[in-house]
RNA sequence: GGCCCCGUCGUCUAGCCAGGUCUAGGACACCGGCCUUUCAAGCCGGCAACACGGGUUCAAAUCCCGUCGGGGUCACCA
């Protein structure tokens, strides 16, 4: 045996821990019904399904809502949403039930009951009759004399008969723990490692209100013992609430189970943690404001209004409103604080459940960065076949009102919107990119011109207006069937040799006559797809704005 | 302020536990070039980091101590 072994430290065993089956982990995520997804919850939801649908174990939803008289049901739709649409599912939980419910903390106060009458029992909690006024006092003494605070017990009743005496004066009871005053709280965080806390850091937290109503801390013990999960993760900011948890646990007699801490998500840039209150904060960064502006594009294209409550980056509600794909946001937000070895990055669903382990998640934050998620948006559209991309894109054409909804499959406009996905394959990122090439499916009168592009094509150069004329005439030697790419590039070749012109300045001109702005794809594609009858209706139009614009001046 | 956690390119990270192969690797962003009818895309190239200071060691991003910095948390919120 060697030395060092010998000499180890015999260190007293950490508390007991569940009795691991290693096969089935049971996890869990418990949001409170808010009304928006936030993208550190997404990825707090995304360990936690992929730690227990990895192992076959299951991945349950609950919802802390021991606070909330709101319209729950409304405030949780965009959370269930958003988790089904990146796939996130639940085995248990809202609108499909499970064999531990109910899932709304909110129905399970008798449990909670049993719990707090059984801590008071054992003596782990008692009844304490303080006025949250006369706490603060405390509080405040002990903070103008800069020594820690903890709450005297001053007011606690011991006895049956000191309850009647405090609450004979009127005063109403809470119940609070009884928390160790000395000695250390040690537990194993599977990210962290070891996690030591003096007890005597810890309040006798409150865990019933004197209306009877329970907290957080202690519904969450109860809820996860009768659940049965076997690993919490979730938050950092959790990680000092550990201890208080452990107690209540041990003091019911509960296993524990594992704890895994993550470190939070934090805001571009910096290492404060991402907020949706500091959108405006965030706009300064060029990146985030880049994604954040091609979103308000697409939504200003829908006629949808924009609103700061719900169409933010820092919510999974934007990606989907604006038609990132699924599995891009989960390949960017799995690598946000995990990693697998030091050049994989492409992580598929069924790759991710095989791969990820939190013994692999990083200890620090991580900077949200919008652009890097913008970067495996673009990666894995430039997988999906085309067919599919017209499918994702024709919601968007639909809800822009460009095109009928139902669209007829073998309609010429169903043709139509095939080519332009076709052609601007590589320029569409998120689906609801397509509008840009609105002007694709509007009328010829009806689209709009770009007046920068305008006047720097057709306006401002003294020949532009006559070379697009006598193009127009060219291209009107054509028949409708030899209105192709090849033709009109051919055609376009020989005018340029014959009028000893530059090829650019002719086809600027032809794009923004019939497009509307400068950029676009492939031009002689663009005048293909819009045929013979409409390209020169365009520029017709075109020149006619010119004329009316120089004899205006 | 107490307690807890964290600290590698601007950002996400690999490397750290088992010190040399690290003149620190990859990706995003950025810059430059090529391609080109525009803008993208694509291809090629470039810039750029071990927070600091002490130890230990022949050798430290890696081990130890300290300093500094950042964050979290201290509710009859979750």
């Amino acid at each position: 045996m060697p030395d060092d072994l010998l000499e180890f430290p015999v260190t007293p065993t950490p508390l007991p821990a569940m009795n691991q089956t290693p096969s089935a982990p049971r996890t869990r995520f418990a949001p409170s019904p808010t009304g928006y997804l936030h993208i550190g919850g997404v990825r707090t939801a995304l360990f936690n399904w992929l730690v227990a649908k990895g192992q076959g174990g299951q991945f349950i939803l609950r919802i802390d809502d021991t606070d909330q008289q709101r319209n729950v049901e409304q405030a949780l739709q965009p959370i269930l949403e958003g988790l089904r649409w990146l796939g996130l599912d639940w085995d248990e939980g809202p609108e499909i039930g499970g064999s531990h419910g109910p899932y709304y903390q909110s129905q399970r106060g008798q449990l909670y009951q049993q719990a707090v009458q059984k801590l008071l029992e054992t003596g782990a909690a008692y009844w304490d009759y303080a006025t949250p006024e006369e706490v603060a006092q405390e509080r405040e003494a002990a903070q103008r004399e800069k020594r820690p605070w903890r709450y005297s017990r001053r007011w606690m009743a011991a006895t049956e008969e000191q309850r009647r005496r405090f609450e004979a004066e009127g005063r109403r009871g809470v119940v609070r723990l009884k928390m160790p005053q000395e000695g250390t709280c040690v537990f194993d965080d599977l990210i962290r490692g070891r996690v030591e806390v003096p007890w005597a850091g810890e309040q006798d937290h409150v865990i019933q209100r004197a209306d009877g109503s329970v907290l957080y801390h202690l519904a969450s013990v109860v809820d996860d013992y009768h659940m049965q999960i076997t690993h919490v993760i979730r938050a950092e900011e959790h990680l000092s609430n550990t201890p208080r948890q452990i107690f209540i646990a041990q003091a019911l007699g509960y296993p524990l189970p594992r704890y895994a801490h993550l470190p939070y998500v934090a805001e571009p840039g910096s290492r404060n943690k991402l907020s949706k209150r500091k959108l405006k904060k965030y706009l300064n960064q060029p990146d985030f404001r880049k994604v954040y502006e091609a979103g308000t594009r697409i939504m200003q294209a829908l006629g949808r209004p924009v609103d700061p409550e719900t169409f933010n980056p820092v919510m999974v509600q934007f990606y989907r409103a604006v038609g990132y794909l699924p599995e891009a946001v989960l390949n960017y937000l799995v690598l946000l604080g995990w990693s697998l070895d030091e050049r994989t990055e492409d992580f598929s669903r069924e790759e991710m459940l095989r791969h990820f382990s939190l013994d692999r998640v990083n200890r620090a934050p991580a900077s949200f960065d919008p652009a890097k998620l913008l970067a495996f948006q673009q990666r894995w559209m430039q997988r999906v076949p085309l067919a599919e991309k017209v499918r994702l894109v024709l919601p968007y054409l639909q809800e822009a009102g460009l095109v009928p909804n139902p669209l007829e499959p073998n309609a010429p406009l169903a043709r139509r919107v095939e080519q332009v996905v076709h052609y601007a394959e590589d320029r569409i990122t998120v689906a609801g990119d397509i509008l840009q090439f609105a002007y694709m499916f509007q009328g010829d009168e009806e689209f709009p011109y770009n007046e920068k592009d305008f006047q720097k094509r057709l306006l401002k150069p003294a020949e532009a207006a006559e070379l697009l004329e006598a193009f127009a005439q060219e291209l009107e030697q054509l028949s409708p069937e030899q209105f192709l790419a090849s033709r009109i590039q051919e055609l376009m070749q020989q005018f340029v040799e014959k009028h000893s012109i530059k090829i650019g300045q002719i086809i600027h001109a032809v794009r923004v006559a019939v497009t509307g702005q400068a950029v676009g794809f492939g031009l002689f594609e663009t005048l293909e797809v819009l045929g013979r009858q409409a390209t020169l209706g365009r520029i017709r139009r075109a020149l006619r704005l010119v004329q009316e614009k120089r004899s205006g001046e």
